[in-house]
DNA sequence: CTGGTTTCTCAGGGGATTCACAGGAACGGG
DNA sequence: CCCGTTCCTGTGAATCCCCTGAGAAACCAG
């Protein structure tokens, strides 16, 4: 997970909601990255000027100035870097559409951490800049089980499985941190929406349906830790 | 991708609006090409000195010069370089007419990027300055599904398939990312035309329409995947 | 101008997915 | 061994996502 030059790889995260940035910018220290933030237009080309992030991440909707005003300057500053866009589920229409199609990418708030972290991922490894530092291919692999975070596949000994979305969204959790107790809040956190509402017991519940799908008959690879949360692990 | 020198193709972009200018090259650096840009006739002569652009995208609609007159300095300091002309539907295609002839290419705006990474494709690797660089077959093939972006033919198992022009590149964009989930949102970007106001369901709808002619009672190759997106993929 | 083709909107329907709830099973401490 | 806690999972409802037919509008060729 290194760069080129020897140091980890830089994300700069700017957004105007600070328990937002608050949250990103711990999500992405935990992946074993850089990370500066900026709460408006201004700040953050200042900050990309002496930073010089290998990727950034971008709420379209600063109260400085508009979203794209900040994308020309940055581009100015760093003219390849990828940029991950934040934006309102609404918005997403007008203003985005075409920004993705020269290799940046975006998420519509609320968005899971999950997801912003393997898009971010997706991005620099894309990108070149950096993209030795992230050359672990796109498939995740634990035992017999692997994931592809490119097709969206999961086989466990050679044969396919079907998971639906969220499914697909825990399992990659899982298996980016194998052999590692995960709670149910960590898993709450990351996996779904940060303005979740819902009762913590579905995370319960999609263990029970992974499990069915990816246990079925053989040894089990995902187990409880009573009290503590749940870990994935090969073999014994 | 590379060019006979060595380094990446390098590809001028010259047009006045900014956004276009930043879409355009978002886009060409995504395809691994090293993009430098002007916004008027005089900055594109000076660019194009110092930068030996292997090709040139130019709107005809410039503020201080006529698009031919650009045309005509341009080709006094690259007498071989190829140009993809950008005009406006209604302008007049005569004039564009004889200026292909020399081997050049144009696109009417509002276009697709889909298109013209393709034309911009073609015209490099026809000029021969760079040939080298681009000598991906222009035949791109998934399982037993063909298709040439030259002549536009498409066949599965051999026999041939008319497509519509949308039709086409849809399948075109899936089949130069084989195995990899696309968002319908991607697929906009990529595919219609950057000022396409409408819902993103036509997707699905074209979507539809692949199916029904490449997938007609083959085994599927064209895969939807539930709160993702589609891909294409042979076989199993 | 006319007829065919192509693009796109709209709306209905169907199936997949998500989630709450609740009863039962497993566990662990005393 | 008993009991409270924690976890598992069947059921069912609401929702979401996707597919597709029908038809209007735009486009094109003759």
């Amino acid at each position: 997970m290194l760069r080129p030059g020897g140091g980890p790889v830089r994300v700069l995260v700017v957004d105007d909601e600070a328990p937002l940035v608050e949250l990103l910018s711990m999500a992405l220290r935990y992946e074993g990255w850089e990370v500066r933030s900026a709460g408006d237009g201004a700040g953050a080309v200042r900050r990309a000027r002496d930073f010089r992030p290998d990727a950034v991440v971008l709420d379209m909707m600063l109260p400085d100035m508009d979203g794209l005003a900040v994308l020309g300057r940055l581009r100015c500053e760093l003219p390849d870097v990828p940029v991950l866009f934040l934006t309102a589920k609404d918005s997403v229409e007008d203003r985005i559409a075409g920004l993705t199609a020269g290799g940046d990418d975006y998420v519509t708030k609320p968005f899971s951490l999950e997801e912003v972290v393997a898009r971010l991922r997706g991005l620099i490894r894309r990108s070149g800049t950096a993209a030795a530092a992230v050359r672990d291919e796109s498939l995740l692999a634990v035992g017999d089980l692997t994931l592809d975070e490119d097709s969206h596949e999961v086989a466990r000994g050679g044969e396919g499985i079907h998971l639906t979305a969220t499914e697909f969204e825990l399992l990659r959790f899982l298996m980016r941190n194998p052999r590692r107790v995960l709670s149910k809040a960590q898993i709450l956190d990351r996996v779904w929406s940060y303005d979740f509402g819902g009762k913590a017991n579905v995370v319960e519940l999609y263990i029970s349906y992974l499990r069915r799908k990816i246990d079925a008959g053989r040894p089990p690879m995902i187990h409880t830790r009573r009290g503590a949360g749940y870990l994935i692990k090969p073999g014994g």
